[in-house]
DNA sequence: TGCGGTTTTCATTTTTATTTGAAATGATTG
DNA sequence: CAATCATTTCAAATAAAAATGAAAACCGCA
């Protein structure tokens, strides 16, 4: 039997309340690492939520289409902030939230920091190669790009240690 | 007296071909940190530039409107990542680059990723106070509130250190 | 294999962020 | 203190990013 409608209600609006509140600050979150507003809404959705969810019922939960719901479903996968699960009986993918913070931004730094730092050094490279004989005679020019491979090279090294701080 | 065209044009070449890769690098680094593209347009531009430079002249080498011009200037100087110096003689004002990157990131995280932290201390505590009875025992939630503090703890510590390890 | 439910894809629309351009403000100096 | 040059501000235009919606692809199962 269900519990009275008083209790139920004043549940209900507790967990929506949690639930606000959740995806609130994983929008924010979301954002400093430059994600569009709907992946932080699903994935503060699923951090709060005990059961796995379907994406019909995280479209029709928060109020956006299918479309950005498996967009962003797809963007969470791939930061491994997210993981999809069995529902016996049911044919749609359930998705939950992987609440190690650790894994999430690991992948973050992985996927979408490292690339750029890559690519920097060969732009590094271009750079000496353009300095004219007198440039490199230059100390204006030599310390300079002396920064930027130390640059690149201290955050090659502290963005992959980075993550391994957060023991969550 | 003047160089010969030869060298002068070689010279300017290679120059701009530096400044070239100069500003890419610049305009990537600041895409990462969330910055408009004029922002790491303008930096790239004094990163390179043994002169300190005017307003209208980094407007009309970039081809910006100084109006963009003004605003990134404005942006860089907030987070201390040029500093504007006197020349004798001219009215105007001319901009350095400033090459310590570990004041640039240390002002970021202080400005634009602290005040985050922050508030989400009390959307975390407008969780904890939304919980219902039945929610307060309830280890799922009290483990996912949990690491969401943890979450914040650390990187109220570790981000302020972080810009420390930047002793370039 | 074919059907119904589910998910992905992507051209179009909407929203948000950035740039422009011009007027207002500010500053130097003749 | 006016004239000129320099800078800021901000409404409007433009560009970039994200969301929508509908068609296509996919998928399990009868």
């Amino acid at each position: 039997m269900k519990s009275p409608n008083f209790n139920r209600s004043s549940v209900n609006l507790d967990k929506q309340a949690l639930e606000i509140e959740s995806i609130d600050f994983f929008v924010r979150l979301m954002g400093i690492l430059g994600m569009p507003r709907s992946v932080g809404e699903i994935y503060g959705l699923l951090y709060f939520s005990e059961k796995p969810l379907p994406m019909d019922k995280i479209s029709s939960r928060l109020e956006i289409s299918i479309g950005s719901t498996s967009q962003g479903l797809k963007t969470l996968k791939s930061l491994k902030a997210i993981r999809s699960t069995y529902v016996a009986g049911d044919r749609r993918d359930h998705y939950l939230a992987e609440t190690e913070f650790r894994r999430l931004f690991s992948t973050f730094i992985n996927d979408e920091i490292m690339p750029h730092l890559e690519s920097a050094n060969d732009r590094i490279s271009r750079m000496e190669d353009s300095l004219s004989p007198s440039e490199k005679n230059n100390d204006f020019y030599l310390v300079r790009l002396e920064k930027l491979k130390k640059l690149t090279k201290t955050g090659s090294r502290l963005l992959p240690a980075l993550a391994g701080f957060l023991k969550l």
